[in-house]
RNA sequence: GCCACCAUAGCUCAAUUGGCAGAGCACCUGUUUUGUAAACAGGUUGUUCUGGGUUCGAGUCCCAGUGGUGGCUCCA
């Protein structure tokens, strides 16, 4: 089954951040990044949290502690709460936070048996559980260890507080400055215990922790940035996109604007793929329910999929992948070993059950294109075909100056018997995988787990403003689904022989990889993609039509363009469409009329001048048709 | 789906302990004709998210629903 959107994952153990905070330079000699873990910073934020559970039993006695963990760029602890936390609340255990930060509490270390933790925490139902596990040692969910089992237990003191802690924490409370200490910055949070669903839903608060108070200001600052850059706020200003509460959660309109710049991506695509052999196919939006039988997508996630809607007895879905479609297609002819490659190519919208919690602008939503593919090769073909789809990807991703993501590719494990197939076609798919990525040179780590259920994939893998993982272009190898359809090829031996299908998609879905292209630009596209390109602004009334006439001319060249002949004054225009990320404004007063010149201005602050229209619309289009990403001409 | 918080004009927000629903921007009309980030004057704009309840009186308090936000869980 594609996941072809999906997966983001969740940071909460802190265990797979980056050490990026905590770049060491000394004395002008790079040293080697210094791991997160064993960081200053990483002691201040775990001795935080120890004083955030402080305050919060000094504010609620009766709560009971879970865990408190440094995060990136903080720190959380979660509490179970005899009753909900108001502001007043959050600003008493801040205050209280900060006084005790002030005083010059050591942080004391001391090795206690585990029935010394026991009584110790008594009243701590989540602290017991705790020590049960480390000392009988950690298991997952299939009881296999993970950890050994421990002989002695740590305990961590400051002022008046205990807490079972393997540490690291800072020698004192004096090495931890207040004024680079809040937990007023992020609402507190829903939590389940031990991320189980089942099991008691906590509190947590965020807070974050820094060395010194200009660090906690600029890490405000960059908050407000996020804001800013946010394709939420981004689109309602641009007027990109908007969610419809009549529509329907999680089922954006895409407005004019937003419609061109989706429209442009999905034409530059297509036009790539056609270049490089692939096939446009259509299918429709539903499927008769035996589609997915056969594909094995339905019961077993009906979960995530629409309730099946009857046509004349039969019951159809509304399709949640494209691939069943894809295969159908495959089967409407025999296919001959000359035959493969076969490429089929398709924008196919489709719709998935959300839980609406995790509904959000363009990034997850229920109904959404992906710019599908799948494609039949015989088991021969498979490596190349798949650097040549790797290679398919990080043009697409290159193209637009997205460096920022991290390839993972993903295996399967032994925890989970969840996979189909025979192992010994998932070696050679993992190994086809690994090969091609290191052929092409990707940067890659493999995430045992993380496979399709039908086979190894790799996915690329971004974050967004308020740094959430998404899961953009994937590349997944299947032997199961020309099985289940019996998919087949005649063979030079003139034997039938099963294809194996790659499923392929460079955005991913055109919603998501749209909105973490908007935080990406931050609103302001290179022209190829602005939704207007120019806007020509005449000085005084007696411009307009010299304005429209360069209109028409630029619009008949094939560019994006309108003429601003609204009764205001020139000022008040340039700062609208300034405002609007327009990438040139052209200016037009007498002394242009005169020449035939436009009067250039940047997007950014620069005014270039006067220069004649051809110069202007020669180097304005040589950078469109060029995806330049430079608004300079 | 779960926990918490939020919802006032198109947008951003205000409205004392429950006492006549407001401002800026946008929009409309007029004046203005401007050379690079907001011309001037006047005017329109409301089921205060929806439905119940308490009250002489509800934007404000209570209940339910809807939508949004932050997390958690899930994510083929």
């Amino acid at each position: 089954m594609p996941s072809l959107i999906c997966c983001s994952i969740h940071e909460c153990d802190g265990t797979r951040l980056t050490p990026r905070e905590s770049p060491v330079t000394a004395r002008g000699i790079d040293m080697p990044e210094e791991r997160y873990e064993d960081s200053l910073l990483y002691r201040i934020r775990h001795s935080a949290a120890h004083v955030l559970a402080e305050a919060m039993l000094e504010r609620f006695p009766a709560a009971k502690i879970a865990i408190g963990p440094p995060i990136e760029d903080g720190f959380y602890y979660d509490f179970d709460l005899p009753s909900a936390i108001n502001d007043d609340d959050i600003k008493w255990v801040e205050t209280r936070m900060k006084k005790i930060l002030s005083g010059r509490h050591e942080f004391t270390r001391r090795e206690v048996t585990p029935e010394e933790a026991r009584e110790l925490f008594l009243d701590q139902p989540y602290k017991l559980e705790l020590i049960d596990d480390l000392v009988n040692g950690r298991q997952d969910d299939n009881g296999n260890p993970i950890a050994d089992p421990a002989e002695s237990l740590s305990i961590y003191t400051q002022n008046k507080f205990s807490d079972l802690c393997r540490g690291p924490h800072v020698e004192s409370t004096k090495d931890i400055n207040p004024k680079a200490v809040s937990i007023s910055l992020r609402p507190p949070a829903g939590a389940y215990w031990r991320g189980d669903e089942k099991r008691p839903q906590l509190t947590r608060i965020y807070g974050t922790a820094w060395e010194t108070p200009e660090e906690l200001r600029d890490y405000r600052e960059r908050l407000e940035e996020a804001i800013r850059r946010d394709h939420r706020v981004l689109g309602e200003k641009l007027n990109l996109f908007v969610n419809d509460a009549m529509v329907g959660k999680g089922l954006p309109l895409w407005l004019p604007d937003g419609a061109i710049l989706r429209d442009t991506l999905e034409r530059w695509l297509r036009d790539i793929q056609i270049e490089r052999g692939y096939l446009p196919v259509v299918t429709p939006h539903l499927g008769n329910i035996e589609l997915y039988k056969t594909s094995g997508h339905y019961p077993y996630y009906a979960d995530s999929q629409y309730t099946p809607i009857d046509v004349d007895g039969d019951e159809f879905m509304l399709k949640p992948m494209n691939c069943p479609h894809h295969c159908r297609i495959y089967t409407s002819q025999p296919r001959s070993y000359r035959d493969l490659p076969l490429r089929y190519a398709e924008f196919g919208t489709v719709y998935r059950y959300e839980q609406s919690g995790e509904l959000r602008g363009l990034t997850r939503v229920r109904g959404f294109t992906v710019d599908d593919a799948h494609i039949f090769v015989r088991p021969d073909q498979l490596l190349d075909e798949f650097k040549a789809v790797v290679n398919l990807i990080q043009h697409v991703f290159g193209s637009l100056g997205m460096s920022d993501f991290r390839a993972r590719i993903g295996t399967r494990d032994d925890a989970s018997d969840k996979w189909v197939g025979d192992s010994a076609l998932w070696e050679t798919a993992a190994v086809a995988i690994i090969d091609a990525c290191d052929e092409l040179g990707l940067d890659y780590h493999i995430e045992a787990g993380e496979a399709a259920f039908y086979g190894p994939k790799l996915d690329f893998i971004v974050r967004d403003v308020l740094k959430r993982e998404w899961q953009l272009g994937t590349v997944q190898v299947d032997y199961n689904l020309p099985e289940r359809f019996d998919l087949e090829y005649v063979d030079r031996d003139n034997e039938r022989k099963r294809p194996v299908m790659i499923h392929r998609a460079p955005f991913g879905s055109l919603e998501r990889f749209i909105g973490i292209l908007i935080e990406h630009f931050a609103g302001a596209f290179p022209p190829w993609l602005a939704p207007t390109q120019a806007i020509v602004i005449p000085i005084r009334e007696s411009h307009n039509a010299y304005a429209s006439e360069i209109e028409g001319l630029l619009k008949s060249s094939g560019m994006r363009v309108k003429a601003d002949l609204q009764d205001r004054n020139m000022r008040s225009k340039i700062r609208q469409h300034r405002r609007m990320e327009i990438p040139w404004l052209l200016v037009v007063g007498d002394r242009d009329v005169e020449a035939r010149t436009v009067s250039v201005r940047l997007r950014g602050d620069e005014d270039l001048g006067a220069m004649p229209l051809d110069a202007f619309a020669a180097a304005a289009l040589e950078r469109i048709a060029s995806h330049s990403g430079e608004i300079g001409l």
